[in-house]
DNA sequence: AATCGGGACAACCGCCAGGGT
DNA sequence: TACCCTGGCGGTTGTCCCGAT
């Protein structure tokens, strides 16, 4: 069963690597390039083998690889390239210039696992947490996440699309649950039919308290858009007369033509990406500022939330009578 | 000052797929 | 077709660092 480790031979160095040994990997491979990796390691004088050589190059020592933190930007493209591919970090890597797929595992389980717990969503399924306990006992978490602006209103020319818009619904619901479940227990006559972009599911809502949404917290980021507007995790809400409201949130529906658009744009990237796998040519897709949506399969992300959304809507309530 | 616990991250391990013979 | 070699991938472990006690 299995091989046998290619490195078990006795007398190999394993463990972390000194300075001298990088800078022998990096003058033999600057030299003569890595050509075999199992014969490299003779070839440059390391006691290591091939596979901790490739390794150190892959992870550390190649050029190109970009060090420091992450930006929100970069978290973002993480989340949402993870909710579709799953644990497949080496093509989230792919889509992140100079990102390495140990890099991004390793930040994914440290950082952002924890940064989607505390917003109640689930790191693996990328669902709502259905434990409504466990969701109100994180509600500081969940509002601080609220004021996490960072991530979101970086690029404010980003596009919106059909998927952060459902999120922000799902999310935008959950706290309409919290605050109608810690108030008064009104009765919500709430309907499945198209929960996504009109209003009709917010409307008549219990008011929302003050420090779910605090006004001093409101940003306009956007010259183009209107004062009375802020931004949060989940996307824009646009705030309305009745300062009491929940804002709506923006439609979600673009127009047909524009949505067939992206469809075929998004499906020919698909394509291409298919067809490069190596970072170079994913970097240069990234570095013409694609927002991530366009990377996304819009049909497969849309049946993924829509689902979401009818078992959200088809759950009972909690406290609901 | 010493110890402990947890977080962060580099490195390793085991498995798999693809290509060559 | 079967086997071997190689590189790649995802999961796990080991180690270091830092803050709390």
């Amino acid at each position: 069963m299995g091989r046998s480790p290619c490195c078990d031979e006795s007398g190999l160095k394993k463990g972390p690597w000194t300075p001298e040994e990088d800078q022998k990997l990096i003058n033999h491979i600057r030299k003569h390039g890595h050509g075999s990796w199992r014969a490299l390691p003779k070839q440059a004088g390391l006691n290591r083998c091939g596979k901790s050589c490739r390794l150190r190059w892959t992870n550390y020592l190649r050029p190109d690889i970009k060090r420091g933190n992450f930006t929100a930007e970069e978290d973002q493209t993480i989340i949402n390239l993870h909710s579709l591919l799953g644990n497949k970090w080496s093509s989230i890597a792919g889509h992140l210039p100079g990102r390495t797929d140990n890099e991004i595992k390793n930040y994914w389980n440290t950082h952002l696992r924890k940064k989607l717990l505390q917003m109640g969503i689930d790191p693996v399924t990328h669902r709502p947490r259905t434990d409504h306990l466990n969701v109100l006992a994180a509600l500081p978490q969940i509002l601080a996440a609220a004021n996490f602006n960072n991530l979101w209103t970086l690029n404010q020319n980003i596009q919106l699309d059909a998927t952060s818009v459902a999120k922000a619904q799902l999310l935008h619901s959950m706290i309409q649950v919290l605050n109608h479940t810690s108030s008064s227990f009104l009765d919500i006559h709430h309907t499945n039919s198209n929960i996504v972009g009109h209003s009709s599911f917010f409307e008549n809502r219990p008011n929302i308290s003050e420090n779910l949404y605090d006004p001093t917290q409101r940003l306009s980021h956007n010259d183009h858009q209107p004062v009375d507007s802020f931004s949060s995790p989940i996307g824009v809400f646009s705030h309305q007369d009745d300062q009491d409201m929940i804002p709506p949130l923006v439609s979600a529906s673009l127009d047909e033509s524009k949505q067939t658009q992206m469809m075929i744009k998004n499906k020919e990237i698909l394509k291409h990406n298919d067809h490069t796998s190596n970072p170079s040519s994913t970097s240069t897709f990234t570095q013409d500022h694609q927002p991530w949506c366009d990377i996304i399969d819009h049909e497969a992300s849309d049946s993924y939330w829509k689902e979401i959304i009818e078992q959200t809507c088809s759950e009972p309530w909690p406290f609901r009578e």
